[in-house]
DNA sequence: CGGTTTTGACCCGCGC
DNA sequence: GCGCGGGTCAAAACCG
């Protein structure tokens, strides 16, 4: 599937000072024009079978998710709600040929077959190392409980949205337990998610949602995983957003940004959030890059047939 | 010390 | 009514 192709490594370390314009230097410029094109155009040959394979992967993962919610209850409940259930596929650009690939961190909504978000199912490819069952999409949640389920071995783990003003659901100390009662007044502001990985695919978290988020993400977690590092660890303990006015922008590479949202609010968060990821993810990749060998190699080949095709 | 995670126990709905 | 299985609770452990 993957095209061969021959040694494609260049050896562009040449001495300008030694660099005339005979014929030797012309020829070998030709040649590595010839071989920018061939690479461009295996790239794009590269490009078009991804996005073959990325539909195909999506048509199995439709028919997949036509199976229905496993409990008793559940299924009566999806049976009833069906119309306004969501199904996503969260795919990760597991591109090779980069040295940073997006994992679930970033997973994104790749189908939104209803408007509303009552029941949101998503598929989120994680590492194959990776056996958490946490997914960072920028709300914070806190586990409270974990199942192992009949039909599949991997345990199904439960999670709430932990913070949000509104949101009166919190743990306090022993003696004032949140009953299950309490739960019943504010249903309709309550998030839960459930994670659990494919049967069919281990690599594939399965998360569902149920309910909306009256309020707006927490926290960022945008983890870019190079080929070098590793996927940030689940967050433990004492939580990064140390107060309900402050969000977290944490990255394998990165400081930990920490915003301030006491006057700048909610909704300026939003944006600054989202110029923030935006930034980090140029950098990111465009650190990634640079850091890659190859990439230079490709990038004073590509220079040099510019230069070549100027000169023609 | 306060918040989160873990995990066994309990609750409850459903099918028989 | 009983058993099963999924969902949730809550005490203890853990962590920063």
């Amino acid at each position: 599937m993957e095209p061969t192709c021959g040694d494609t490594s260049l050896d562009l370390n040449v001495d300008p000072s030694t660099m005339h314009m005979d014929g030797a230097l012309v020829e070998e410029l030709r040649r590595l024009s010839c071989e920018n094109k061939r690479l461009t155009h295996l790239c794009e040959n590269y490009m078009a079978l991804q996005k073959q394979l990325s539909q195909l992967i999506n048509t199995n993962f439709d028919q997949q998710l036509d199976y229905p919610i496993e409990s008793s209850r559940k299924r009566k409940a999806a049976e009833s709600d069906q119309c306004c259930t969501n199904k996503f596929v969260g795919v990760s650009n597991n591109n090779a040929e980069c040295s940073s690939i997006i994992t679930e961190d970033s997973f994104k909504k790749y189908k939104d077959f209803n408007s509303s978000p009552k029941v949101s199912k998503f598929l989120v490819k994680t590492e194959a190392s990776n056996n958490s069952l946490y997914v960072m999409d920028g709300y914070q949640w806190r586990k409270y409980g974990q199942k192992v389920t009949r039909d599949n071995p991997s345990p199904r783990a439960y999670f709430r949205c932990s913070f949000a003003p509104s949101c009166p659901v919190k743990k306090k100390s022993s003696q004032n337990k949140i009953k299950l009662s309490n739960f019943s007044n504010v249903s309709h502001h309550r998030m839960i998610i459930w994670v659990q990985r494919s049967l069919e695919d281990p690599t594939i978290l399965v998360t569902t949602y149920e309910g909306e988020h009256n309020h707006g993400h927490q926290r960022a977690e945008i983890s870019l995983v190079s080929n070098q590092s590793e996927a940030l660890p689940p967050l433990k303990g004492s939580s990064p957003v140390s107060s309900p006015n402050t969000a977290t922008i944490r990255s394998a590479v990165c400081p930990t940004v920490t915003l301030d949202l006491v006057k700048s609010g909610l909704v300026e968060f939003e944006s600054a959030q989202k110029s923030s990821i935006q930034q980090f993810l140029v950098q990111q990749m465009a650190t990634s890059l640079t850091r890659d060998p190859n990439f230079t190699t490709e990038l004073a080949t590509a220079i040099s047939g510019k230069i070549l095709e100027a000169q023609w």
